[in-house]
DNA sequence: AATGCCGGGGG
DNA sequence: CCCCCGGCATT
C-alpha cells in the first residue's frame, strides 16, 4: 500500500547467530550489519553484535546461524557453550572434546543439582544457539557451565540497564582471551590448525605500542576531528588494526589474539563481563592510531571497511590484508594483487582520507558508506550493500533515513544507545557514492572445485553487477504490485534445491525473499 | 521452462 | 502464527 518495498520481516540484519570469536569458540550475538559485502575474493563480513556486548566483524563462514552454516565446519574447542536436546528439553553445557573423525562431540552438562554427566553428540545434533527462547535467556541464563569450570573470579553484577554508563571503568580490551584455566586444547590434536594461538604478551605489547600509543597527537587537524571519533562502537577500529597488525607480526593463524592477557578474562567469556556502552571519551589514542604517525611519506592505508591501518611500505599493507582480510596468509595466493584494491596511499590529503575512513571502518552502527576516497572509488566494486544497509540502520542521520523499519534491530538485551552528534560527520563522508565502472571488475580467481551453499552464495553476490540509482524516497515505482524481477540473488538461486533447508523461511513458502532484499 | 512471489488457503 | 501451494508475472 504504503511502501513501495515490502520489507520482511527478518533480513540478516538482526539474526541471531553464533559466531566466531578470536578465541575459536562461537559466541551468540546478532548480526549488525553487513560490514563488507562479497568482492570477487574475500568473504563478506558481518558485523556481529555478541551478546554481551562485543562488536566485531565476523566472517559469513564463521556464523552458525539461520542463513549461515547450520554447523559449525571446524572443530569445536573445548569450552565452547553448546545446546542440545536431551529427553526433549534444551540444555546447555560444554564441549569437553570434539573428535571429527568420529563425529562426536562430548559434552558435559550441568544437570539442575550439581551432577555433570557428559552425553556424547554428534556435530550436527549440537547447537551453538538456543533453539528457541531469546534474549532475556542468554542474559539471564547462569551460566553454570562456567561456574564451576573455573572458580568465578569475581562478583559479577548484572546489567540491568542497557545503557547505564560505567563513568569509570572502561572494558579496555575488547578482545576476550583464551581460556586460561582449561583449554586442554591437546587432548587429541589432528593437526588442528583451528586453533588459535595466542600471541605473546611481548608482542602484543609491541603491536599495541607500535600502533596505538603514539605519544601525542602530532597533526593539528586531529583536534577538529576528535569529535568524529568518539562514537559508534570506537573499539572497531582500535579492534581491526590490532588485529590486522597481528597478522605480520605472528606470521601464522588468521585470528591471533594480540591483547595481553588480563588475569581475570576466564574462558568463553561471555557473561562475565559488564556491558559495554560506548562512551564518548578515550578518542585520542585512536586518533594517533590512524592519523598520527610520520607525516612526511607515502604512507598506505587499509581501507577495509572497519580497518584502517596504517603501513609504511606497500608490502605491509598488501600482507596485512592478505592475512587479516582474505581468508589467507599464503602469499601465493592472489597474483594478480588484489590487495591493492583494499588499501590507498595516503599523503597530503591524507588526514581527510583517513578520518574519513577510519569514521567509515568505525561506523558500525552508523550510516554505511566504505571507502569514501575518492582516488580509489573509480576501481570500486559492488557497493549495493549501501542501498541495504542504509535501510537497517535505524539511527543515524535522523534526516535521510526512511524510517520504518526498525526490526532489524537485534530483538535482544543488547543496544547500544548510540548518540551522534549531528551535523558535520555526515557532510564530510559522503555516503553514497559510487563508481561503477564495469571495466573494474576482474574476473574471479575461483579456486573451489565443489562449490557449497556458502561459496555459491559468496560467487553470486560477486558476481551480480548490480547498480542502479540509489532509492529514492518518496517515489513509488509504480502502482503494480508486483516489482520487477529482483536480482538473481535469491535463496533458491543461491543455496540450490538441494539446500532448500537452508533458504529463507519466506523462500520456503514461496514468499518474497527475506535474505537477498534488494 | 524456470523463478519469484502474491494471495489465499489449512492446521 | 507456521506452513503450503495455485497460479501468474517475469525472466
Amino acid at each position: 500500500m504504503s511502501g513501495t518495498k515490502r520489507l520482511a520481516k527478518r533480513s540478516i540484519i538482526g539474526t541471531r547467530v553464533s559466531a566466531l570469536w578470536q578465541d575459536g569458540r562461537y559466541y551468540p550475538g546478532v548480526i549488525r550489519a553487513l560490514a563488507a559485502e562479497e568482492t570477487l575474493t574475500t568473504k563478506a563480513l558481518y558485523t556481529v553484535h555478541f551478546d554481551d556486548g562485543f562488536e566485531t566483524s565476523v566472517a559469513g563462514k564463521e556464523i552458525i546461524g539461520p542463513g549461515f552454516q547450520t554447523v559449525p565446519s571446524t572443530r569445536l574447542k573445548h569450552a565452547q557453550k553448546v545446546f542440545v536436546t536431551m529427553n526433549g528439553r534444551e540444555i546447555c553445557g560444554l564441549v569437553a572434546n570434539h573428535d571429527r573423525k568420529l563425529d562426536e562431540v562430548v559434552i558435559s552438562v550441568k544437570q539442575g543439582n550439581n551432577e555433570e554427566t557428559t552425553i556424547n553428540r554428534k556435530l550436527e545434533e549440537v547447537r551453538l544457539m538456543e533453539s528457541r527462547k531469546s534474549a532475556r535467556l542468554v542474559d539471564q541464563d547462569t551460566d553454570y557451565s562456567k561456574l564451576a569450570d573455573l572458580q568465578l573470579s569475581e562478583p559479577k553484577r548484572r546489567a540491568v540497564s542497557h545503557s547505564i554508563d560505567v563513568p569509570g571503568f572502561k572494558q579496555q580490551r575488547p578482545r576476550r582471551h583464551r581460556d586460561s584455566s582449561g583449554d586442554t586444547e591437546g587432548s587429541e590434536h589432528g593437526g588442528n590448525f583451528d586453533d588459535v594461538e595466542m600471541m605473546d604478551e611481548t608482542i602484543a605489547a609491541m603491536v599495541l605500542t607500535s600502533l596505538s600509543v603514539s605519544p601525542k597527537s602530532p597533526t593539528p587537524l586531529n583536534t577538529q576531528f576528535k569529535v568524529e571519533h568518539i562514537e559508534p562502537t570506537q573499539e572497531h577500529s582500535y579492534v581491526s588494526s590490532s588485529v590486522a597488525s597481528s597478522g605480520f607480526y605472528s606470521g601464522h593463524s588468521e585470528r591471533d589474539d594480540p591483547s595481553p592477557p588480563t588475569l581475570s578474562e576466564s574462558a568463553p567469556a561471555s557473561f562475565e563481563f559488564p556491558r559495554r556502552t560506548d562512551l564518548p571519551s578515550d578518542s585520542d589514542t585512536r586518533d594517533s592510531d590512524v592519523t598520527g604517525k610520520s607525516e612526511d611519506r607515502t604512507r598506505f592505508q587499509c581501507t577495509w571497511r572497519g580497518c584502517s591501518l596504517v603501513c609504511d611500505s606497500c608490502n605491509e599493507i598488501e600482507r596485512h590484508i592478505r592475512r587479516a582480510h582474505f581468508d589467507q596468509d599464503s602469499d601465493l595466493e592472489l597474483s594478480d594483487k588484489e590487495e591493492e584494491f583494499y588499501y590507498t596511499e595516503l599523503e597530503d590529503d591524507k588526514d581527510v582520507v583517513s578520518v574519513t575512513q577510519s569514521f567509515a571502518g568505525m561506523y558500525t552502527s552508523s550510516p554505511s558508506g566504505e571507502q569514501p576516497d575518492m582516488h580509489e572509488m573509480a576501481r570500486t566494486f559492488d557497493h549495493d550493500y549501501q542501498r541495504k544497509e542504509e535501510k537497517y540502520k535505524p539511527f543515524a542521520h535522523a534526516s535521510s533515513v526512511p524510517s520504518g523499519d526498525s526490526y532489524g534491530l537485534s530483538g535482544a538485551t543488547t543496544s547500544i544507545p548510540i548518540t551522534i552528534p549531528e551535523g558535520q560527520i555526515k557532510r564530510s563522508l559522503s555516503w553514497q557514492i559510487q563508481a561503477p565502472s564495469p571495466g573494474a571488475l576482474i574476473s574471479p580467481p575461483l579456486r573451489t572445485p565443489k562449490l557449497t551453499p556458502q561459496e555459491r552464495l559468496q560467487q553470486h553476490q560477486a558476481q551480480s553487477p548490480k547498480s542502479h540509482m540509489l532509492m529514492s524516497p518518496l517515489k513509488s515505482a509504480g502502482p503494480h504490485h508486483r516489482k520487477p524481477r529482483s536480482e538473481v540473488r535469491k535463496c533458491r538461486k543461491v543455496y540450490g534445491m538441494e539446500n532448500r533447508d537452508q533458504w529463507c523461511t519466506q523462500c520456503k513458502w514461496k514468499k518474497a525473499c527475506t535474505r537477498f532484499i534488494d
